[in-house]
DNA sequence: AACGAAACCAACCGCGTCGGC
DNA sequence: CGCCGACGCGGTTGGTTTCGT
C-alpha cells in the first residue's frame, strides 16, 4: 500500500528533457502559463511527462531570469550565512539569491560549498569577527572575543557555524547551545575588529536578539558612514551582523548604536527591525515557523 | 589511450502541507 | 471535520563529464 502516483507512470518520459520538450513546455507556460494545475498542464502542453516533472524543469531551468553559472563570493556569502543560521531550507535561501533556484544551490552546496565552509575558505568568512566565530565563542560560554584569527587556519574545524542557531549541519539535528547568554550591550564596546553582542536595549530587543558588531566585509560602503547589515531571523533568535567600520561613527559603543538603530526614520536597519519595509529579512521571518521552535528556556 | 574515481548536476521520489469540497 | 488532490520541498539517485593515474 504505497503513496497514490501523481501521474500514470506507464505512460509518462523519464529523464533528461530534449530541446524539443523545453520549447513545447516553454511556449505553453509563455502562453498559459499553469493555469493553477500542473497536473494537467502535460496534456494540454502535449508533453508525455508528469506534472511535477514539467513544473520542476520550469521552475529550475525554462522560466525566465534563471542564473546560471559559477556563484559568486557574495552568494557564497549569504548561502553560508543561512545556512548556518535555517539549515537547508533551500527554497528560503533561493528566496534571497535571485535567479537562483533551490535545487541549483542545493547542488552547488553538496558538491562545493560545504567543503568550502568547513575548511572555512568562504570568502570573507576568514576574518576575526564573523559572526559564525561569535556563535563559537558564546557556545563556550567564555569570553565574548572570538578565538578565531586571520592567522588560525583552523578557523572552523570545530564547526561552529552549526551552533549559532542550533543546527548541527553533520547530523542535521538542531541543537541549542547558547545556553542563555544575555551579554547586555553595557559589557562591550563596539569597535572595529571586535566582536560586541547585545541583547535587551530600550525594552524593543528582546532577549535572545544576538547583535553582532563587525563582519568580513572590507569596509562600509556608503559615504554618510552607514553600514550594510545582513540580518538572519530563526528560532526566534535575530542574529542581526553589522559590517566594521561603524564604531568610527558610533564610538561609545553598542548602546549608542542601537539607539539610533531604533530612531531613525527610514534607516533600513530600522526598517527592518520595526517595520516592514524590508526587502529579503522580512520574508525569512515569514516563512520560519520559530514560534513552534523555540522558547528562552531553550537558549 | 584507457580506465576507474570523483565531481557535477538534472531529475526523480516521497513526504508534509494546504486548500477545496 | 475529514478526505483527497495538488503543490512545494528536500533528500536522493543516476547519468554524464572531468580528472588522475
Amino acid at each position: 500500500m504505497g503513496r497514490t502516483p501523481c501521474c500514470d507512470r506507464a505512460n509518462v518520459k523519464k529523464g533528461q528533457w530534449t530541446p524539443e520538450e523545453d520549447s513545447k513546455l516553454k511556449e505553453y507556460m509563455e502562453r498559459n502559463g499553469t493555469e493553477g494545475n500542473w497536473i494537467a498542464l502535460p496534456q494540454k502542453a502535449g508533453l508525455r511527462r508528469c506534472g511535477k516533472s514539467c513544473r520542476l524543469r520550469w521552475l529550475n531551468y525554462l522560466r525566465p531570469n534563471i542564473k546560471h553559472g559559477e556563484f559568486t563570493d557574495d552568494e557564497e556569502r549569504i548561502i553560508c550565512s543561512l545556512f548556518a543560521s535555517i539549515g537547508s531550507r533551500w527554497s528560503i535561501i533561493a528566496g534571497q539569491l535571485p535567479g537562483r533556484t533551490d535545487n541549483d544551490i542545493k547542488n552547488y552546496w553538496n558538491t562545493k560549498l560545504k567543503k568550502k565552509f568547513h575548511m572555512g575558505m568562504v570568502p570573507s568568512m576568514q576574518q576575526k569577527n564573523h559572526p559564525l566565530a561569535i556563535s563559537y565563542s558564546l557556545n563556550q560560554n567564555s569570553s565574548v572575543e572570538s578565538p578565531y584569527s586571520t592567522s588560525n587556519n583552523n578557523y572552523y574545524t570545530s564547526n561552529p557555524a552549526s551552533s549559532i542557531r542550533g543546527y548541527d549541519t553533520m547530523t542535521s539535528t538542531p541543537t541549542y547551545p547558547l545556553e542563555s547568554t544575555c551579554i547586555t550591550s553595557t559589557d562591550l564596546q563596539a569597535q572595529d575588529g571586535y566582536v560586541g553582542v547585545g541583547a535587551m536595549h530600550n525594552n524593543q530587543i528582546k532577549d535572545s536578539h544576538l547583535i553582532i558588531f563587525g563582519s568580513g566585509e572590507a569596509s562600509c560602503s556608503s559615504s554618510d558612514g552607514s553600514c550594510t547589515t545582513n540580518h538572519i531571523i530563526s528560532h526566534g533568535q535575530e542574529v542581526v551582523q553589522y559590517d566594521h567600520g561603524f564604531s568610527s561613527h558610533f564610538s561609545s559603543g553598542i548602546d549608542e548604536y542601537v539607539k539610533l538603530m531604533l530612531t531613525e526614520n527610514g534607516d533600513s536597519v530600522n526598517g527592518y527591525v520595526y517595520e516592514d519595509s524590508l526587502d529579503y529579512n522580512i520574508e525569512v521571518m515569514k516563512q520560519l515557523d520559530y514560534t513552534n521552535n523555540f522558547s528562552t528556556n531553550q537558549i
